[in-house]
DNA sequence: AAGTTAATTGAAATAGGTTATCAATTTCAA
DNA sequence: TTGAAATTGATAACCTATTTCAATTAACTT
């Protein structure tokens, strides 16, 4: 009995719809992502080198690209690299990021949303998605 | 008498202050950004390359990074570019974003901002920077 | 269970945007 | 005017991500 039924079940399904297959390195990869709240190709792909040493990186960044079609990662921009949000099980939420210590906290603000909202309303654009990143110090950071 | 006095006095301070020089690029280089909402290195190496020729690329993105650096310009990561935002005579911003057509419309509103404080505050940070981009569809390109 | 077809994989090449290198040039203060 | 230090342009290097392609694998058909 592997954890993460729901989400398995959830990739299965998309895996359905678009005639794609489920494979035991989409297993593997769906496994360890969501053990995390977000991660880069790079770091998923050390991870696993160790238990697959023959795993390519190609297939992290398409399993990855797969996900977010899935519904279950989300990408985004940060730095150089593109974080992985797992929202599997979590749902959308925002970032607030330490730019001291790296350290990220994620949150969800429902009045924020509605203002983002009325924003695009009053522009006439219907929004699809949105990012927000709060850069700054941590509390710890702070001396 | 150029135009973007303010702005080219703002960069000479910034100059001084760090023993960089004004040279003839830099001059070049503001005056064409100045005139944008926002561009990307690429786009304002091939304004240039018009009226100069010689103008390496490298400068523009040395030149555009130094920009951000004294407060004239505010770097923002958009699809595989970097958009340089004009942000001297404006302020800071955000980006309400067209994923159809490309149509991007700034805009400020002063509740969002406070609305950030306040989960920054709640979860011990201090917000420095941020960034929030809205992307959907404007309303030419609902139909 | 075996055969068939199309999707997937891994390795490597390629792409694309940005930065680093370095000799020649230019700025600017003394 | 002179000289030290910063800047420039051309190009190489870098880094992340995607593409290519032959071999393999998943899953449907018989
Ligand atoms: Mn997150
Ligand atoms: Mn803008
Ligand atoms: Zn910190
Ligand atoms: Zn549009």
């Amino acid at each position: 009995m592997s954890k993460h039924q729901k989400e398995m079940a959830l990739l299965k399904e998309h895996l359905g719809k678009h005639q794609l297959k489920y494979t035991r390195q989409r297993e593997l990869i769906l496994d360890a992502f969501l053990k995390q709240e977000h991660i880069t190709a790079e770091e998923l792909y050390h991870q696993l080198s160790r238990k697959d040493p023959h795993l390519g990186l190609a297939t992290i960044y398409r399993t990855l690209n797969l996900f977010c079609e899935a519904g279950l990662a989300q990408a985004r921009h940060f730095g150089t690299q593109t974080q992985y949000d797992n929202v599997s099980h979590k749902g959308h939420h925002d970032h607030l990021i330490c730019t001291e210590c790296g350290k990220i906290v994620e949150f969800e603000n429902c009045d924020i949303e509605r203002l983002q909202e009325e924003v695009a309303t009053r522009n006439g654009f219907i929004i699809k998605t949105h990012r927000l990143e709060l850069y700054g110090l941590c509390s710890r950071c702070q001396h």
